[in-house]
DNA sequence: GAGTGGTCTAGACCACTGA
DNA sequence: CAGTGGTCTAGACCACTCG
């Protein structure tokens, strides 16, 4: 493979209009892994494959892998392949809820659903995951606990147009990351997220729904999360309480 | 180069004991910045002149050159060279404080001294910063504004070890971000952080120093700081008021 | 042992910076 | 223009996994 050129465009000559190989043959593989060519938890064609395919040397096709895995799209495991990145495995609860105990013990954390219902996107709802003001959305509300003791309350809002057939009752009945649901029945991959976090009061239904006072300081943590092509596809509104947990982040 | 070989030790032949020679050369990397032998800001040795001193070809340097830029340790700028990375330049003022304004607007930051006291570290600050209890340390007690509005009020300990002469004055004589002075004066360089999120409710002080009723609910950020070999250097507790600025974190 | 990813080399050429 | 980092290649060999 050659690089592309840039568009023989007569006005327009201006733009970088330069991009290394690798990172075409990157756009090519996340192509690939969008249009479900490869499927969450499967392995990839071997490096020397891609090669071929591309007509390009192995490091190229190396190169371009390594950014897919440092983006968390794929996993390499020496010796056996390149995989592609999959919630339904990864019990780690802590690559997007970064909530931990005090005391360290992890595990134990168990669901509780609130309401599941489909209903009219509020403005500002619709604004964040750039749909239609009142385009139909659904609504997910659930708590989570850890030992017992309610500690998240969550707010979820879903496109309903990319979760036909969503129900309380496959929430209920679902085992495992909500986003693994996503992935394995509807084909919608969490790719990467951004939170805002704020301290709130504890309104009468959170209150309640943690078993805290009127008024306890909360965390409130907004999270717009985004699938292939920075495409918002949730918006979540959590109350987290941490007087036993807290929200736990690395700066580097 | 060559690959260092395990230790031909005769009882304990465990162990890992492989380790690439790329990793090698960043480890001896890593010594000539721990050791100031290349000091922040400055560039350091072209990968060619590396390659001759390490005995290597260039693409080994580059891969370990990749993993420092990549912890930012280092600055890569095509055609001009590499560089150590340093606190004293980047305005980029939000990889260690990561509190925006609703509204967007960035900068307008003002830094508001409380005082600046020696004393004897409590057991919590002794424990987090790897000390004997009751050595001496550095309190420094702060407020931020962002145009002319309190939104943060720090309180932030030092070992007085490290942190030799430094006073209320030169805190306050001093434009940039803290990391900088501490850079440049004292040749500690923090790397990175680690940070635990909680919201509480506003006591006295605070109240009054963030100009919030009693009660209001804050955000709570305990971050430890760590320089190289991930010794801690620094125990800081921020109150963050998030009336009109949120914190902000990206998941991937 | 065959197949995978991981390391290392040597050399060519390209893009960018600054004198 | 010379010097820097950035890309790409072709080939050799190593470490790991699994049948």
């Amino acid at each position: 493979m050659s690089v592309i050129s840039p568009p023989a465009s007569a006005d327009a000559p201006v733009g970088p209009a330069f991009s290394p190989l690798y990172q075409q043959i990157k756009a090519l593989m996340t192509k690939s892994l969008q249009h479900a060519e490869w499927r969450p938890g499967e392995a990839i064609p071997s490096e020397m494959e891609l090669a071929a395919r591309f007509k390009v040397s192995q490091g190229t096709v190396r190169k371009a892998i390594d950014e897919l895995a440092a983006e968390n799209l794929l996993v390499r495991r020496q010796g056996k392949g390149t995989f592609v990145a999959t919630h339904a495995e990864e019990h780690v609860q802590f690559r997007f809820l970064r909530l931990m105990p005090d005391s360290g013990e992890t595990g134990g954390m168990t669901r509780r659903l609130i309401d599941c219902r489909r209903q009219r996107a509020p403005a500002e709802v619709a604004r964040a995951l750039h749909l239609r003001a009142s385009d139909p959305v659904i609504r997910v509300r659930r708590v989570l606990s850890f030992r017992g003791t309610p500690v998240v309350f969550d707010d979820i809002w879903l496109p309903s147009a990319l979760f036909k057939g969503l129900t309380g009752e496959r929430l209920a009945a679902y085992r495992g990351p909500l986003y693994g649901l996503f992935e394995t029945e509807f084909g919608v991959r969490m790719i990467r997220a951004e939170e805002q976090i704020r301290a709130v009061a504890a309104q009468a239904a959170s209150a309640e729904l943690l078993a805290l006072p009127l008024g306890a300081p909360l965390l409130s943590v907004e999270r717009l999360s985004m699938t292939y092509g920075d495409k918002p596809v949730e918006l979540r509104r959590g109350l987290y309480s941490t007087a036993s947990h807290y929200y736990r982040n690395d700066l580097s």
